[in-house]
DNA sequence: TAGTTTTATGTAAGCGCTTACATTTGATGT
DNA sequence: ACATCAAATGTAAGCGCTTACATAAAACTA
């Protein structure tokens, strides 16, 4: 693992001439130092001196180089981003949201995927480490809080999106999951549906948890049973909502309502329901979470409970700013509410 | 623009020591270059030799500085890759064949969005070029041929997604986007449909308008007029395809199959039709364009043209470690087919 | 005007690697 | 045993920057 791939570096062939400092300070006049402060502006250059620089530069068509620099000045500029996967409706609204942030800030990312299994997500973690980033946000499902605990401690400052740690809690963005599955249930239960099954994403997951065990505390103050068989453990992806789906169906139980775990369940569970002739919201109510974009565009419209993760992709970016590159202008904040979203995929039972 | 932004290391203040290569070549007894040497494996070094530098990179926990490397070496094992959006459900999965091609040769993707913006993408280039990236992957729509010949003679090998330029065409991977515009619209008449509409992406995108053209091929083979007000131009977007939707309703015209030049609209234009009490596709066919996943999901089940976007991605990636890091193994193709799926948004006329 | 402080600029030592070239070592042939 | 040559290893000069420190120039002070 440490012995590296060879590199040919071809373009050094005809490559067109990159001016370097050198040839800046040498044009304009003045020294290394000099041309070096007027790049990074944190030193006092004459108004006279900064102009005959900046004149060099802009003659030479110099660029600086980043690599250069970062060795020089043990700051690479780059942030590590590991997301479970770079796919699906979810992560790219948080993607863009980091990027935009970090490159306002002339910072990189650099992107890894973990795919939700322990192995790949340390060697993201460790491959994005060895890339020598500033500082690293990660989106990270499959490996313990003790391994996340411990990481914090190193000396590359990390940020967890999506999960929350009590003993490193200022390093964590994240929502308030079990409100949310509150909020969810909640909503069909006010819709006076008493039959509601549930779909799940994999339990591994803290946010999973917390979901569902919103969803049994909403149900608890209506006085209704959780009913352990209507509650099915499933992948987060469409094709577990409608295997899903099928399997409540095939119980032949009284569903009024389907509460899922995310909106790509849920639209999965619909279609599987409509094809069965089953009427949605007529015969079965469902509310999913997440309010990606998508089930908003279909028939019938998704209700669900927002999820903002773009909004903390772009809290996450402001920590770094923030805690990495000491911008004092941001203002971060970890923890964020989910909202509820009544569209057309849930009314109100009809007692028939 | 060439001023930086102050940089503040605070890790350097509780830092654990890292090893340097220094540090391994005094534990093992060796010199700096026997060290370089073996990371590299580039030159012979003796089995005694080598082993003892392993140990004492082992029992240092040494890990080599990747930035002083690409200094030293002149090549930074990055890769920059620039798309229009990162959210959305397009580039994901090109995004996700990228990462793991290139982090599996041990090089890091540095990514950047152009917005479909000439000035982003321009923007988005140049800020990928400073950061020093062997080579860049560009899925970038708003910018002239012209700018993408000329950056293509510069000293940064770069390879184009979804764009032909003839004058460059060995560096760019590509649909046959008339082809598959073709493919659709043929499948659509097959079926006996003569009262076609079509909701076109934005046609200043090759792509788009190469879809198009497609179509028109396709009527003119089966003798069916191009009709021009039944022709709408929209955003690729969800919302986009409900507006289009609603127009094309609003002009009371007999239609019984839409063609869209993606999915994204075709469902938006399909949920419309729903609310409206159309039946999809009793009353109107349907077909899209780009196979993504969700509306394989969704009722019915959209008819579609498939765009292996991910493939597209994989092979922009291969190219990259074939002509930048002289990777022998790997076999590029530059065209991609595109492949008819009929699911359930599309059915035969029927004369009643 | 000489002495003192402030401000602007220069000098040079790294940052942690790679690599051309020089040197040493050891094997081989005679 | 010695010359010859290949293989293994070492030496040292960069790569293009940053920055502590030294110095020179300018601006005050009395």
């Amino acid at each position: 693992m440490l012995v590296l791939e060879p590199c040919a570096p071809r373009w050094l062939l005809n490559t067109h001439y990159m001016a370097t400092i050198y040839d800046v300070s040498v044009m304009a006049g003045v020294s290394l130092a000099t041309v070096s402060r007027v790049m990074n502006n944190n030193t006092k250059v004459s108004d006279k001196t900064k102009q005959k620089v900046l004149d060099a530069m802009k003659a030479l068509g110099y660029r600086p180089n980043t690599i250069a620099q970062s060795l020089a000045s043990n700051c690479s500029n780059s942030v590590g981003v590991l997301v479970s996967q770079l796919d699906g409706p979810f992560y790219g609204p948080m993607m863009t949201e980091i990027e935009t942030a970090l490159r306002t800030a002339n910072k990189h990312v650099i992107i890894a995927a973990g795919h939700s299994d322990e192995k790949q997500e340390k060697e993201g973690v460790e491959f994005l480490m060895s890339r020598g980033c500033d500082a690293l946000i990660l989106d990270i499902e499959a490996v313990s809080d003790d391994y996340l605990i411990e990481l914090s401690k190193g000396s590359t400052p990390v940020v967890f999106i999506n999960r929350y740690i009590d003993a490193i809690k200022e390093r964590c963005v994240y929502l308030e999951n079990e409100q949310g599955g509150f909020m969810a249930t909640e909503h069909i239960l006010s819709l006076g549906h008493k039959d509601i099954a549930y779909i799940s994403g994999p339990l591994f997951k803290l946010d999973v948890r917390d979901r569902l065990k919103g969803h049994k505390r909403a149900l608890q103050q209506y006085n209704i049973d959780f009913d352990d068989t209507l509650c099915i453990e499933s992948d987060f992806k469409e094709a577990g909502g409608c295997e899903a789906m099928e399997r409540l169906l095939s119980m032949n139980k009284t569903i009024t309502a389907v509460v899922c775990a995310n909106d790509q369940m849920a639209s999965g569970a619909i279609a599987v329901c409509l094809e069965h002739g089953i009427r949605v919201p007529d015969d079965i109510s469902f509310i999913g979470y997440d309010n990606i974009p998508f089930p908003q565009y279909i028939s019938p419209k998704l209700s669900t409970v927002s999820n903002p993760i773009h909004e903390m992709g772009k809290m996450a970016a402001r920590w770094v700013l923030q805690e990495v590159y000491n911008d004092k202008e941001v203002i971060v904040e970890s923890s964020f509410k989910p909202e509820l979203f009544i569209r057309s995929s849930s009314q109100a039972i009809s007692h028939d």
